[in-house]
Formats: structure tokens, sequence, C-alpha cells
DNA sequence: TTAATTTGACCAGA
DNA sequence: TCTGGTCAAATTAA
């Protein structure tokens, strides 16, 4: 039925995607351009990537929401205790992106924000105090008693608010029926431009030091941020993409900026980075397409989350850090790299309203 | 000294 | 009026 279409859809994504590498590669001068410098290339050529990359979004973003349409709330009940792969430590994820979005409107003061939840299993002892690593620095600001509830909810703020304007929140409460999971909803996106920087110079590292993508997929099983890295609201999806709050031609040049110095690092030495779902009912909902569209995680006890690909587990919050390794499959036939966490299909899948 | 957390008060929506 | 979310002063930690 629609699948055809989402495979069409995907392909031509893919097709707009080989031609902005290869327009990126043409237009690229003997010297690399820095993050801080790209923009300085020719107008034009900028314009056109532009109008690529929206191509791009456009499409994927037609092909996520066929898969939105066909797939609301598959799957909210499974939760599997996936370990993770080095078990070293402390913290476990539980399940993922266990509930969908709820973009009902909470209160005028955040009306526009998205949420979503994910659980994250922790061993006792562990406080509830939003401090587990999930690739942000939060701030506390506030501890609510939840009626019904039996345990306070904690408000959390990225740190860089003031300073950046960075609107993403995030509550955290600990589970009635099970204290050792905490319910953590993501509210907002990061629009921080420190958190960009810190992905990219992570990456920077990381693709640094292995070359091809399929060395990404073994490497950083960073302990700490095992448990989740999941984000972000639709308007997330680039980071220099449609963001209502960062709509500024300013912070859009700023981004562009971002995405060129990922293609430098990412797309030049390798195509592009990997991506991986981590909604289950991205996941769910792909692998019902046929059994040979995605070749499925070969870890049996994650069975919540397929992962395209573990990469940099830096990838902070757009995409799902992993619980365990898994390989990068190919769908389809497409080598399904993107723009890393420059593009987050979850978040795109599970935003849509 | 600076940054982070705590906690009571305030605000707005239901 | 109740409740959840946020603010901001006081407190604590680094």
């Amino acid at each position: 039925m629609e699948q055809v279409s989402i495979v069409g859809e995907l392909m031509q994504g893919k097709e707009l995607a080989k031609k902005l590498f290869e327009h990126l590669n043409s237009s690229s001068s003997p010297s690399p351009p820095s993050s801080s410098s790209s923009s300085s290339s020719s107008s034009s050529s900028h314009e056109s990537n532009e109008a690529l990359i929206e191509k791009i979004l456009s499409t994927y973003e037609k092909a996520l929401t066929m898969l939105n349409n066909t797939n609301i709330m598959k799957d909210s009940s499974h939760c599997s205790s996936s370990s993770l792969a080095n078990g070293s430590t402390k913290n476990e994820v539980l399940d993922k992106e266990v509930v969908a979005p709820k973009n009902k409107e909470v209160s005028k003061k955040r009306k526009t924000m998205s949420m979503w939840t994910k659980q994250v299993k922790v061993c006792l002892g562990t406080a509830i105090d939003g401090s587990m690593e999930d690739g942000h620095s939060w701030r506390k600001y506030g501890q609510k008693d939840i009626l019904g509830a039996k345990f306070p909810r904690g408000y959390y703020r990225c740190t860089h608010k003031h300073v950046q304007g960075c609107l993403a929140t995030k509550q955290v409460q600990k589970s009635d029926e099970d204290p050792n999971v905490l319910q953590i909803t993501y509210k907002g996106r990061h629009t921080c431009i420190q958190q960009v920087n810190n992905h990219l110079s992570k990456r920077a590292t990381t693709t640094a030091t292995s070359k091809p993508n399929m060395a990404l997929l073994l490497d950083h099983h960073h302990p700490q941020e095992e448990e989740i890295k999941t984000e972000q609201p639709h308007e997330t999806i680039l980071t220099f993409g449609s963001s209502p709050s960062s709509s500024s031609s300013q912070e859009l040049e700023d981004k562009i900026d971002d995405f060129d110095f990922d293609f430098d690092l990412d797309i030049k030495e390798n195509i592009f980075p990997s991506f991986y779902f981590t909604s289950p009912t991205i996941v769910s909902e792909i692998e019902s397409f046929s059994p040979e569209f995605i070749s499925p995680t070969t870890n049996s006890e994650s069975n919540s989350i397929f992962h395209f690909q573990t990469s940099d587990s830096d990838f902070s919050e757009n995409v799902s850090a992993p619980t365990s390794v898994s390989k990068s499959p190919i769908i389809a036939g497409l080598d399904f790299h993107s723009f890393d966490d420059k593009v987050d299909f979850d978040n795109y899948f599970s935003m849509n309203s």
C-alpha cells in the first residue's frame, strides 16, 4: 500500500543526498573549509545546497509521515530490559520512547513544546536527580509533588537557557510501579550552540580515529551515555532546520555552517554516517515492510529498539544511544546513511503532528 | 566566588 | 479552586 510510496520517497531522498554530496565535493576548495568559514563559499552554491537539503527533508518527512499515519501507538507496552553491552554501567535502559509524543499544549508558556517520554531503569539508590548523562547539561529549577504520584517530579532546564535561550526542559519522575524506573519527559528542543559543537567535536574525534563507518558501529560505548539520547521534537530534524524558535537567518546560517562542517568530517571521508531509529514504532513498522527490508539487530535482548547503527554515542540528544551494538543495516539496497545527528528521523517520525 | 540545588510563592490553564 | 509548571531567593556545593 503506502510502502511503495514510502520507499519511493526514501529513494528520492537518497538521490537528493547524493546530489548534495556531489555538489559539496565539487564545490569544495582544495583547502577544506572550516566550520566557521564555510559560509564564505559562493552564495549560489550555498543556495542550491540549501534547496537540496530542503528537498531531502521534504522527502523524508513525507515518508515518515506516511509511516506515522500507518503506525500510531503500535507498541507502547513492551518493556525489554536490555542490558548494556559492557555491563559496566549503573543505569540501564528499560525502554525508549515508550510513550508517544504528547503534542497537547501543556500551557500557554510552553504551548509549542513537543513532548516525549522515555523510561530509564536505574539501580537502587540512584537519586531522582536527573543527573543521568544524556548528553546535555541540565539545571534543576523545581520539584513538585504530583497528585496521585508517589514520588515528586523534578524539573530541569537546559543549563544554557539564559545564555543561549535554549528552551529544552525535562521532567524526571520515578515510576509509581517501579521506583527503579525513571520517567523522563523531554520538552522542547535544544538550541544551544554549545550542544551542537559538542557533537561536532566529539564526532570529529571519533571520525578521525575510526575510518570507515563500520568502525563507528562498534566503538564508543560510554557507560554513562548508554541510557538514552533521545530527542527531539520534529522541529529539530536538522539542526539547521525549521525550528520555529530558530528561524532567524543568522541562526540558520550558523547551523548551516555546522552542517557544512559535518560534511567535511563525515561525508567527504566516508559518505554519510549512519543513523538509527529509536522509536519502537518506527522499527516495528519498518520491519513489517519486509524481513529483507531491514536486517534487524542481532542482539536478542534488545527487542524494543532497532538501531540502524550504533555509532558515536555522543550524538547526544538526537539519537538514542544503543543498548547493544548492532550492525548497520542496508535498507532496501540503500546504503541508508544520513546526516548523522543532524537528521533525526526518530523525532521526525514521532513528533509529526 | 561561582554555579547548582532547594523550596516556597506565583502564574495560568482546566 | 486545584494542579502543574516556572520563578527566584536562600542555601549548599565545588
